[in-house]
DNA sequence: TTGTATGCGTTATCAA
DNA sequence: TTGATAACGCATACAA
C-alpha cells in the first residue's frame, strides 16, 4: 500500500492516452475532444489525482504563489490586511507563502531567501520593516513586490493611506471642537516606522492648528490595552493641562478610556478621545469616541490586486492614498464639545 | 540584460567543477574539501544562486511547507496562533501556506487541493471548520495533519484546551461568590462549533452547580464590540434578572463593559463580569474583570511541534489538553462580591 | 485532435 | 572527494 501518488504518466495509462494529452485535458480542456476528456477525467477520479505543482512550476516557471513578510503579526491590524489579501489572490488563483517573522528577524535577508527559494511569483510586503537588502534582493531577482501600509517608502508602489491627513482629520476635529492643548497616547515611535509616521504626522497638525501638546502628554508606549491604561494613568496622575487625548491606535484607545472610566473621569464631559481605527474596533469602545476609520482590508485587496495586475504584465499605474475616514458618533451619544476646564487649567475629575 | 536566474550548472561552470559538487557544497559541506568549498561558495556569491525550490521538491520529494487552513481570520485569535505556528515552523526550515478563506469558502475542496498541489508536507486546521472530504483527502494523500483548538474531533491528533474545563472555572467561580442566576452572551452555535462547544460547556457547568441561566439571558451573537455592546443593552432593557454575566469572548466582554458603563451599571458591585479570553487582551478591560485566559500561542506552538516531529518520521504521543488558567484581579480592583439585588429580584442599576 | 520528445534545476546513485 | 548520469512530474513545441 506504499505507492507513490499518482502521476500524469498514471492517468495517461488508465485512460489509454498519452501524457501530454492529459496535461491539455487539465489545463486547455477546449482543445481536446469530448470523449478523450471524459476518459481522462474518469481516471483522474479514479485514481485522486493531483498535479505535482513543483513539477509544474518547473516546467512554467511560475509558481502561483505571493510571499508575504509580515512583521508584528500578533496586536496589529496586519491579519485584517492579510485575509483581504489572500482572499483577492485566492480569486485569480493564487496562494499565499506567509513569513510572520518575531522582531529582529524580519531583518534578517534569509527570509527573503526563504521566499525566493520556494519561488515566489511576487511579493507583498507590510509594515515596510524589512531590511533595505530585501529590496535590492527583490530587484535582482526582479520580483515584482508591493509594499503595503507605508506610502512614503521608495523603492517599489506602494499602497496605503497617508498617516498626515488622518492626522489632520482628528487634529482638526479637536480644534474645532475648542481644544486648545491636547494629549497623544502612541506606538513606539523609535521600534516602528508606522508608529513615528503617525507621531509625527499628530504632533506636525497640532502645530499647524496652533494646538498645544506638551510634552508632558506626549507618551510612547507597546499598542496594547494594559499600555493605554497605563499611559491614561500616568496623564491623569500628572495632571496633564489637557481638555482630549488622542489615542494611537483601538488598543490603546480601550485601555485609555477603561483608565478614565476608573478614574471617574466621564467622557466625553471632562475629557474628550479620540482615536486612529486599526482595527475597526474602537469604534464600539465609547459612545462619544471620535475615531479615524482607516482602510485596512482595502489596503489587502488593492495590493492582491497590483500584484495581480504586474502578474499579467500589466504595468498599474501608481495610485494615491486611499481614503480614511473620520467618525464622529454623535447620534450614539453626546457629541464632544467644549469641556470644562477648571480654574487652574486641570481636567475635571483628577483629584 | 534578460537572462534567467543563476542555476546550480552556472555556478559549477564558474567554479570549475560538477554541478553535483555544487549541490553537495550547499546541502552538506562536510563531504567536500575546503577549497573547492571556498571556490563554490565563491560563485554562488557572485551570480547571487538562490536555489531553486520547485527542482529540488521534485528531486526530493518534499516542499519543507506547511499548509493551514484558517477560517475567520479577522475577529479571532487566530492571528496570535498562526504567528506562533509560523515562528516555530521557521525555526525547523518549514515555511508556511495560508489559506484563509472567508465562510463559506472553507467547505470547499479546492481548497484541500490547492494546498495538495502546492505539495505541502503537512497541514494545520485551525477551529475544524472544514469539510469531512477535507480529512479523507489529506488522508488519501498521506499528508499529516493536525487540528488546532478543538480537541474532540476525531480523524487526526489535534492540540488545544477543553471548552469544558475552561466553562467550569469560570462558572465555579462565580458560584463560589454566590451568585445564583447568570448569562451568557457567546458566539452564534448554529454557525460556528467553538462558539457551540463553549455554549454548551457554559450551559452544562451551570446545571452542575444549580446555577439559573435563564433562557432570556442567554444571547447568541456575533463576535464584535458592536455585538456584545447590543447584547448587553438587550439584557438591560429586558431587566434580565440575573447578577453576572460571561462573555464568550474578549469582544463582547469589551462591548458589554461599555455598555454597562453607559447605563450606569457599576461592574462589579451591581453585576459582575467574566469573560473567556481568546485574544489576551480581556484582561485589560476593567480591573475587576475575571477571565479564563486560554492557551493561544501555546496550540500554535505545540501544534508546530507535533507537525515536525511527525514530519521526522516519530508519532508523537498524544497530548492532553493544555492548561487553562482562571485570572482574577482582585489585587486591580475590588473582587466580584455577593451581589445586591434589588427587592424584585433585578439588578440595581435597571431603570 | 493527439502523440512524441525535450527541458525545467535539483538530488541521488554509482563509479572513478 | 569528485564527476557523470539518471530520475523527479509536468508543459510544450513540433510532428503526425
Amino acid at each position: 500500500m506504499k505507492q507513490r501518488q499518482a502521476s500524469l504518466a498514471d492517468v495517461a495509462r488508465l485512460a489509454g492516452v498519452s501524457a501530454g494529452t492529459v496535461s491539455r485535458t487539465l489545463s486547455r480542456p477546449a482543445m481536446i475532444s469530448g470523449a478523450t476528456r471524459a476518459r481522462v477525467h474518469a481516471a483522474v477520479d479514479r485514481l485522486g489525482y493531483v498535479a505535482n505543482g513543483s513539477a509544474r512550476a518547473l516546467a512554467t516557471r511560475r509558481t502561483l504563489t505571493v510571499g508575504a513578510i509580515v512583521p508584528r503579526f500578533g496586536s496589529s491590524s496586519f491579519p485584517t490586511m492579510i485575509q483581504a489579501l489572500e482572499t483577492t489572490l485566492a480569486v485569480s488563483g493564487y496562494t499565499l507563502l506567509l513569513s510572520a517573522p518575531e522582531y529582529p528577524r524580519s531583518l534578517e535577508p534569509a527570509i527573503v531567501r526563504t521566499l525566493l527559494e520556494r519561488g515566489v511569483d511576487a511579493v507583498a510586503l507590510l509594515g515596510a520593516e524589512q531590511a533595505p537588502q530585501t529590496f535590492s534582493l527583490l530587484a535582482a531577482h526582479r520580483i515584482p513586490f508591493v509594499l503595503m501600509w507605508d506610502l512614503d517608502s521608495s523603492g517599489g508602489d506602494s499602497i496605503g493611506f497617508d498617516e498626515r491627513s488622518a492626522a489632520a482629520l482628528v487634529v482638526d476635529h479637536l480644534a474645532d471642537l475648542g481644544h486648545r492643548s491636547i494629549g497623544f497616547i502612541g506606538g513606539r515611535a523609535a521600534a516602528n516606522q508606522r508608529a513615528r509616521s503617525r507621531f509625527r504626522a499628530v504632533v506636525e497638525n497640532a502645530a499647524r492648528r496652533g494646538l498645544d501638546l506638551c510634552e508632558q502628554a506626549l507618551l510612547e508606549t507597546d499598542y496594547g490595552f494594559r499600555e493605554g491604561f497605563e499611559a491614561m494613568q500616568t496623564l491623569i496622575r500628572a495632571r496633564a493641562p489637557v481638555t482630549a487625548v488622542i489615542a494611537g491606535n483601538d488598543y490603546l484607545a480601550a485601555g485609555a478610556l477603561s483608565a478614565l472610566d476608573r478614574a471617574g473621569i466621564a467622557v466625553p464631559r471632562s475629557m474628550s478621545i479620540a482615536s486612529f481605527n486599526d482595527n475597526e474596533f474602537a469604534a464600539y469602545l465609547h459612545p462619544a469616541l471620535t475615531t479615524v476609520r482607516l482602510p485596512i482590508a482595502a489596503i489587502g485587496e488593492q495590493a492582491a490586486q497590483y500584484l495581480i495586475a504586474r502578474l499579467a504584465g500589466e504595468r498599474p499605474s501608481r495610485t494615491g492614498p486611499l481614503e480614511v475616514e473620520l467618525i464622529v458618533r454623535s447620534s450614539t451619544g453626546p457629541a464632544p464639545r467644549q469641556p470644562e476646564l477648571t480654574a487652574d487649567g486641570r481636567v475635571e475629575g483628577t483629584k
